[in-house]
DNA sequence: TTTCTGGATTGATCGAAATCAACGCAGCCT
DNA sequence: AGGCTGCGTTGATTTCGATCAATCCAGAAA
């Protein structure tokens, strides 16, 4: 893991009282408390078991949040775009581990540091506040998917909540692996290959190279997605 | 003064002028703005696409969160105990729907008038938060079962993380039905029945009745849960 | 260029869970 | 009691996804 340490890093979050950075959108909290980092492609951010000492927020690239089980499965329990906060956990070790799907670029948080910063300003706290439900409205869509149950289902559900957080609607990449595909879906990934095939059979979507693709048909994706 | 609407859910609350419920732990800060509410099993809470005017907590009995699929199906997204909240959502509009299990006694909160407490009082916010990181926290291990390859692992895995919520660790008593369960797994109710009806037949768990079982050995159900 | 390599696709077969169907059983109501 | 009724169990069969296995393909290295 490349750290590359951008600016300071504690001492620079006590004296913040009312942080009035001027980010993009006014209230960004945890604006000046962070360290911007670098991770390469497959590298691991933080494992299972380790202490819960940082957070971390995506600037760029896509992380895959995940568990591995002891029969040698993995399970990812989420992938993670710019803008969202990963790695938040109230107890003392990270029940998951966390890994870059490709090049990112994040800033990461010192959790004492942020939990003192909330103690004094109100802003921060609601700020976690609403990345808590944030995180928890994507789990519970995530159960959901989880509990559909035919495979093709539960493809186009990832495939639509994927375009939706895609910026270009008209042409979407897939960052990730069928593999890992397959590991958030709960199925294998030749399973989740036929799956697309037959869509794109079906000419609900086109892919224009094995991570490229475009939807023709939104309101038959949709309702496959069921 | 405790509001007992036994018949009607939702509306009842509309009169809540603060209801001293003297809970059982006396460090409740939300305690004082909610009212007493009851509802009989089988009866809903709230429903999906209802305004999240309200959010509950569970003061006796169980709840299920639930979301029907246009197919008719049913998904169980989580099971209320006592001292659980739910129906707690920064969404204008529920995405689930709430029933109860069994017959319930509830403690019913405003959401604005919980809001503006929390503006006011940083413990609140604190509290709040805490709620949603251990609902996350709930969501994710859920996502997790669901994601397991077998049946019987799924309901091995159900049965002891049921086992934890009960109070008396010797009997433990199934406030859900098959059905209920099959939901929450993403499972059929004939897959739970066989599963259940096989690790009795291996001498890991024993029922005394249909919804009353102990566990004989709670190693191989651990096991078996992987 | 050719070859190598790792991800992806496709095909054939197997197996676990869904489905279809019958029956058991306990509680409830006349 | 007798007969419902709803839930649960068990059995037979089917279906869908996992598994095993053979390519395919694009990008990297020689």
């Amino acid at each position: 893991m490349t750290v590359q340490l951008a600016s300071r890093n504690h001492p620079a979050a006590l004296k913040t009282h009312t942080a009035w950075t001027a980010g993009p959108l006014g209230a960004e909290p945890l604006g000046m408390a962070g360290a911007v980092i670098h991770v390469r492609e497959g590298r691991e951010i933080f494992a299972e078991g380790e202490e819960t000492e940082m957070f971390y927020k995506v600037v760029s690239g896509v992380v895959r949040v995940c568990k591995f089980l002891n029969d040698g499965r993995r399970q990812i329990e989420a992938f993670h775009v710019a803008g969202d906060i990963f790695g938040f956990e109230l107890s003392a070790a990270h029940i998951l581990s966390a890994e870059a799907v490709s090049d990112c670029t994040l800033v990461s948080y010192r959790r004492r540091n942020v939990e003192m910063l909330a103690q004094k300003n109100h802003a921060v706290t609601q700020h976690l506040f609403e990345v808590a439900m944030q995180s928890l409205a994507q789990a519970q869509s995530h159960s959901l998917l989880l509990g559909r149950r035919g495979a093709a289902e539960k493809v186009a559900g990832f495939l639509l909540t994927w375009a939706a957080h895609s910026a270009d609607h008209s042409t979407i990449h897939l960052a990730m692996t069928r593999q890992d595909i397959a590991d958030y879906l709960g199925l294998t990934i030749e399973s989740v290959s036929r799956s697309l095939s037959q869509i794109e059979r079906d000419g609900i979507i086109a892919f224009s190279s094995v991570r490229e693709f475009r939807i023709k048909n939104i309101d038959a994706l949709e309702e496959l997605a069921a």
